[in-house]
DNA sequence: TGGAAATATATGCATACGCATCTAAATGTC
DNA sequence: GACATTTAGATGCGTATGCATATATTTCCA
């Protein structure tokens, strides 16, 4: 049984997704004209970063992100070979491994942060209140919550 | 001079990031598990019925549904590869073109609709009620127009 | 305990993307 | 009117993506 959805879902719909593509372009670009690695990139070490373990499974990383589980692994082979984590056999899991960030790791994400930062405010910040942001994010979270 | 964006536009920024990759995500995979075309067939096919002239150049539908350039032209050979709009050379600029939707065109999105609905359905209408998607729409609304 | 199903990760493949660049035509300037 | 600049669109290129599948390991259950 197939819902219809209304007008205004539609609308909601259409709009997310060119607010999330138009500020995602101009963050991308803010990334590379910078001269930095790209978004996922960050994504994925401040994961590791901020969690209280000291290490994470590519599988955890694949939930928190939501990347796709091939490209996390491939993702991880890019920031591995640049020594922005390392890969550690599993020991009570022989399937698995632990994916431990650097301290070139953690220079490389504190270096992102600022021009993040820039456009972050540029693509969302500046036409928004504060209490429009958190409606915002409230809103969001609804749906990113499932329910 | 970069300005840091607050606690609460960085939540709601990774809150719309996260929101749409994964109703965008579903509703790929929605048209593809349908044995449709992708999203961006559909936007295009949209723009060009939904206009009142009967044709669009590729610079106004690039600018419609944000796509950069060399994908929108791209798209148009798929789309016309497919029969579902035509080329026709502008007679006023040399350099341009007219894209025109066929009736083959009008109907595979027509064919479309039904899947793109229920996916947005299930990815946003289902976790939202009419007033909060309203809301949703007139805040991300703010971040599209500019300002 | 042994075999079936499930899980974690890696990889081949086709496709899609963004950027840089190219060509041709239009526009602006002296 | 001639030349530089801008604009529309196409295309080469490297990379990133998702899907399907492969492989190894673990878990489940008769």
């Amino acid at each position: 049984m197939i819902k219809k959805p209304s007008t205004a879902i539609v609308e909601a719909w259409v709009a997310l997704n060119r607010a999330q593509q138009a500020a995602l372009l101009k963050i991308e670009r803010a990334f590379r004209d910078a001269g930095l690695p790209p978004l996922s990139w960050y994504d994925v070490l401040w994961e590791l970063e901020k969690t209280d373990k000291e290490s994470l499974r590519p599988i955890e990383i694949e939930r928190r992100v939501l990347i796709t589980q091939s490209n996390i692994s491939r993702l991880i082979d890019k920031l591995e070979t640049r020594g922005y984590v390392k890969r550690q056999a599993c020991p009570d899991d022989g399937r698995g491994q632990y994916i431990m960030i650097t301290t070139a790791g953690r220079d490389i994400r504190k270096r992102m942060w600022p021009v993040y930062a820039g456009a972050i405010s540029d693509a969302v910040g500046q036409h928004l209140s504060e209490k429009e942001a958190t409606e915002l994010a409230t809103l969001l979270s609804r749906l990113n919550n499932g329910s």
